[in-house]
DNA sequence: CTCAGGCGTCG
DNA sequence: CGACGCCT
C-alpha cells in the first residue's frame, strides 16, 4: 500500500506524505485515537473521521482498471484539501480536551501532513522495522510537536510533547508481557473455553474488516490467528476432545497475536465482544451473508439493502427479482455448513486414494497429487486441493489442450461419482472447482483441481505445498541469483511485458523433473514434505550454515 | 515490493 | 468484448 501510494504522491503536486506503518506498540493509542475521532465529530465541524479514514484506507483500494491516474490524483487532492481544512480549525478548546485525555492530536498520530521536501520522512519510514520502532516514534513525535507548534505555536509545546512521548516509548513487548500476565492472573488456567465462541468471533471479526475494505492485513492478523486455534477447534468439532482449557488455548496461540488476544480476552472475561455486539442489525446480517461462498462484501451489502437478515431470506428475494442469486450461491446455500467444515486426515487420504484411482485407471498417462497441508502431512485440511498434469498439456497458453483434458478428468470423476456437475462452481480449462464427496459419506468438500503445465509441475508441487515461511525462503534466494521462482518455474525474469511463455526470458527457465531438483539448484538441502515444516526446516538449515537473515521476521 | 491469475456474470 | 467481483 505504501509503495503504491509513494508511487501515486511522487508526481502530484500536492506535497503530502502518508506516515505510516507505525511501530506496533503505539496501535493502543491508534485505536483510542479512532474512537476519540468519534466522540469529537459532534464538536468538529468537519468531519474527521471521514477525512482520515478515507485517506488511510480508501486509496489502495481504489480500481485501478477503472480509474486513470488523474482521477485518484484528483481524489488524492481533494482529501488532502478537507484535512487542510480540518487543522485549520482545531481550536485550543478541542486541544485541552485532547491533552486532558492525555492523547496526542489523533488525526496527526494517524498520518502527519509535511511539507515535501522535509528530510526525515524517508528515514523514518525506513526504520520502520519493529526493532527500530522507536526511530519512527522519535522521528514521528517530532514532527508532531512541529505540525502541533504550527497550529498553536503559543500552548501546545509541553501539553502536547509528554503524552505522545509516553504513548511511543513503551515496547511492544512489555505492552504484549504484562497483557499475557494480566489475562493470566484474571482467568485461571484450567478454566473451560468456549472454543466455539472464539472461533466465531475470531471469524466474524476478520469478516468485518472485509466488509468494510479496510486493510488486508487486519483480516489477515485474525485468520492466522484462527489457524493457530485451528488444531484444537478440529478435535473438538470430531468429538475428540470435549473440553478446551485456558492454557491450551495460551498454549495454541502465541502472545504475539496481540489484536486478537485482546478480542479473546474481553470475551473470557466479559462474555462479550463490544466491537460486534454493538453492531447494527445490517451489519449482522452482512457478516453472515459474507460466509457464503460467493458472496463478497459488494455483493453482501447489497443483499442486505435488498433487506436481507438471514440465510433464508435469499432465495424469496430472488424469487421476487430483488437481488440475483446466480449457480455458486446457491450451491454456497446449500452446503454452508460442509463448506466451513475442516476434513480430518483419514478422509484425506480416502480421497487422495480415490482420485487417484480413478485417474490411473482412466489414463495411466495422468499423473497427480493432493497438495497443501495434506501433503505436509497435517492431520486435517480445509479443503481438497488436486493438481494434474498430462504430456497432452505443455504449453501454459494452449487452452485447447487444457480444456479438453479437463473435462476428461471431471468425466472421469462424475463417472466415479466424487463429483457431480450440479455441484460444479466453475470449470475452466485450467482450473475446476466444486464439492467433491466420498461414496456414503455424509459431508461434502470443497475440492479444486488444477492442471499443470506439464513442465511446470514439479514447481507447482512444491510452491503450493508450503509452508509459507519456505516459499519466502525460497524466493528470496532465487532472487539473490537474480533468478525468479514461482509456481511455473525457475528462470530469468522476462521484463519487456509480450511474448513471454510463463514469464520467464525464453531459454532461461530450468527445467526439472522433481522437487529436489529446484533445491539443489537454488543450493539449499532438500526437504521432504513433511519436513516442510518450520520447526523442521529452521534447525536444520540453520545447522547447513543456510542464510535466514530474511526469514526472520514473520 | 507480495498474490496474480483464473473464473463466472452482466451489460 | 470489457468491466467487475470473487476466490485461491
Amino acid at each position: 500500500m505504501h509503495a503504491y501510494l509513494r508511487r501515486l504522491c511522487a508526481p502530484s503536486p500536492v506535497p503530502i506524505r502518508l506516515l505510516s506503518p507505525f511501530p506496533r506498540s503505539s496501535h493502543r493509542g491508534y485505536f483510542s485515537s479512532v474512537r476519540l475521532l468519534e466522540e469529537m465529530r459532534a464538536d468538529a465541524p468537519v468531519k474527521i473521521k471521514i477525512a482520515y479514514r478515507r485517506i488511510i484506507t480508501s486509496l489502495p483500494r481504489l480500481s485501478l482498471k477503472s480509474r486513470t491516474k488523474a482521477s485518484l490524483l484528483a481524489e488524492w487532492d481533494l482529501e488532502v484539501a478537507r484535512v487542510r481544512a480540518w487543522s485549520a480549525r482545531v481550536d485550543s478548546s478541542l486541544l485541552e480536551r485532547w491533552t486532558a485525555k492525555k492523547m496526542c492530536l489523533p488525526s496527526v498520530t494517524a498520518f502527519a501532513v509535511e511539507q515535501e521536501g522535509a528530510p526525515k520522512s524517508t528515514t523514518a519510514r525506513q526504520e520502520s522495522t519493529p526493532s527500530k520502532g522507536a526511530g519512527v516514534a522519535t522521528a514521528l513525535t517530532t514532527r508532531l510537536q512541529g505540525e502541533v507548534d504550527h497550529l498553536h505555536p503559543s500552548n501546545s509545546r509541553q501539553r502536547l510533547l509528554q503524552p505522545s512521548k509516553r504513548l511511543f516509548s513503551t515496547s511492544h513487548s512489555n505492552i504484549i508481557e504484562g497483557r499475557k500476565q494480566a489475562l493470566t492472573e484474571r482467568i485461571a488456567a484450567d478454566a473451560v473455553v468456549d472454543l466455539q465462541q472464539v472461533m466465531a468471533d475470531l471469524r466474524d471479526l476478520e469478516l468485518l474488516e472485509k466488509l468494510h475494505k479496510t486493510t488486508v492485513k487486519a483480516a489477515a492478523g485474525f485468520k492466522d490467528a484462527s489457524r493457530c486455534l485451528y488444531p484444537l477447534w478440529h478435535d473438538v468439532d470430531q468429538g475428540k476432545k470435549s473440553k478446551v482449557t485456558f492454557a491450551e488455548l495460551q498454549e495454541a496461540l502465541p502472545p504475539i497475536y496481540s489484536v486478537p488476544w485482546t478480542h479473546i480476552a474481553e470475551r473470557l472475561t466479559s462474555g462479550t465482544n463490544s466491537k460486534l455486539s454493538t453492531l447494527s442489525e445490517k451489519d449482522k446480517a452482512a457478516l453472515l451473508l459474507l460466509r457464503v461462498y460467493n458472496i463478497g462484501s459488494s455483493r453482501s451489502e447489497a443483499f442486505v439493502a435488498a433487506g436481507a437478515r438471514t440465510l433464508e431470506d435469499l432465495e424469496p428475494l430472488a424469487r421476487r427479482k430483488k437481488i440475483s442469486l446466480v449457480r455458486a450461491h446457491k450451491i454456497g446455500l446449500r452446503h454452508f455448513d460442509d463448506i466451513e467444515r475442516l476434513i480430518p486426515r483419514s478422509e484425506m487420504m480416502a480421497f487422495d486414494a480415490a482420485l487417484r484411482g480413478a485417474l490411473r485407471k482412466a489414463d495411466p498417462l495422468l499423473e497427480c497429487e493432493l497438495l497443501g497441508s495434506f501433503r505436509r502431512q497435517a492431520s486435517f485440511s480445509s479443503d481438497v486441493d488436486l493438481v494434474v498434469r498430462h504430456k497432452s498439456f505443455v504449453n501454459k497458453d494452449d487452452e485447447e489442450a487444457a480444456a479438453s483434458l479437463m473435462r476428461r478428468i471431471v468425466e472421469v470423476l462424475e463417472g466415479e461419482n466424487l463429483l457431480d456437475d450440479e455441484n460444479r462452481l466453475m470449470f475452466g480449462p485450467k482450473k475446476y472447482a466444486g464439492l467433491a464427496r466420498l461414496p456414503g459419506n455424509k459431508h461434502y468438500r470443497r475440492i479444486d483441481i488444477r492442471l499443470a503445465p506439464y513442465h511446470s509441475y514439479p514447481y507447482l508441487l512444491l510452491g503450493c505445498s508450503g509452508d509459507a515461511l519456505l516459499m519466502k525462503l525460497l524466493r528470496h534466494a532465487a532472487k539473490k541469483r537474480g533468478l525468479c521462482l514461482n509456481e511455473y518455474g525457475l528462470g530469468e525474469k522476462y521484463t519487456a511485458d509480450d511474448q513471454n511463455p510463463n514469464g520467464f526470458k525464453p531459454g532461461t527457465l530450468r527445467v526439472v523433473k522433481d522437487e529436489r531438483e529446484i533445491f539443489d539448484l537454488l543450493g539449499f538441502p532438500y526437504l521432504t514434505p513433511k519436513e516442510r515444516d518450520y520447526a523442521v526446516w529452521r534447525p536444520r538449515y540453520e545447522r547447513a550454515g543456510v542464510d535466514l537473515s530474511h526469514v526472520h521476521k514473520l
